[in-house]
DNA sequence: TCATTACTCTACTAATAGAATAGGGAATAT
DNA sequence: ATATTCCCTATTCTATTAGTAGAGTAATGA
């Protein structure tokens, strides 16, 4: 079950990349698409979905581009997931953002599977609610550093 | 993102519906079929692949059919899962028994997205290798408990 | 103003995966 | 022997994912 489209994964490469710069002007498509090497066309609706959605901003003409719409602690991974590959539930009668009951269930309110996947989806968006692209810039430097510790030990 | 497939669903409430059974002798395709409310033939393929993944057994001929390959508190719902719809983390980078490396991505070991994800999965599995078809059984009947002591105040 | 830059939007296509359906083959009990 | 029941491969239909194309609109600077 469960994968993160590439979408998704564009999508948070290329708001980390926007997070992590410290100008804050506005980025082209282009430069952000070949920095991270997506496909120009699929980033541009993205990022366009991704704006309509209030996580980004964009300027047109020359010397636009796009940039964050919040500070990279207020973006949440659970946010950018949900709009571009819908809810994070495994089952829609568990979904909160998009609550459908199952048809051919009899009782969902003693389902035992649903009572399952509800946990699974409460695990789920607790992690991904909680952590921000801010937290994923620090978790990197963090790793990278850990890295750099051990190499020294190595020498 | 993430979803567990119609194939996965069928497959738990029929290997429910075989444990919830005293009896323990072999039951037709056809009856688990109706009495779940599963296309017959697709409920063959998926008894067939649990099967092959020995979490069912089967008996050919008059008097035959299917029946769990081990106590329902031995199949956990982790592994139902994985056998029909694939490994339950949500990037290939993450997974402990279909690990695959990402292509564009430039050092594993500090991604920040990984480190997340990596999360996720161990939540879910955490939760779906604990959850045996017994435990969802008893969470079932004690939901509906529940249920009828609301009724009784309810009078 | 006007050319240029760069985002905006709709539509289209290819490839893949999900959800079945079809139909014969093989084993078993009577 | 034969009816029963699982076994297995192939095929179909549909939806989703991933990506492409191209015209349109808005802002900017000279």
């Amino acid at each position: 079950m469960q994968m993160l489209s590439k979408k998704s994964k564009y999508a948070l490469r290329a708001l980390l990349a926007l997070a992590r710069r410290p100008s804050e002007g506005p980025v082209l498509i282009s430069e952000l698409a070949e920095q991270e090497g997506i496909p120009k066309k699929f980033l541009e609706l993205i990022l366009l979905e991704l704006k309509n959605n209030g996580i980004l901003q964009s300027k047109k003409g020359k010397g636009g581009g796009y940039f964050l719409g919040r500070k990279p602690d207020a973006i949440s991974l659970g946010e950018v997931i949900r709009v571009l590959d819908g809810p994070l539930a495994p089952l829609p009668c568990v979904s909160q953002t998009a609550y459908h009951a199952c048809e051919e269930c009899g009782d969902e309110a003693t389902c035992g599977i649903r009572a399952v996947m509800k946990d699974v989806r409460d695990a789920t968006s607790t992690i991904l609610d909680r952590e921000s692209l801010a937290d994923v810039l620090r978790r990197t430097e963090r790793l990278q550093q850990e890295k750099k510790k051990v190499l020294v030990y190595a020498i």
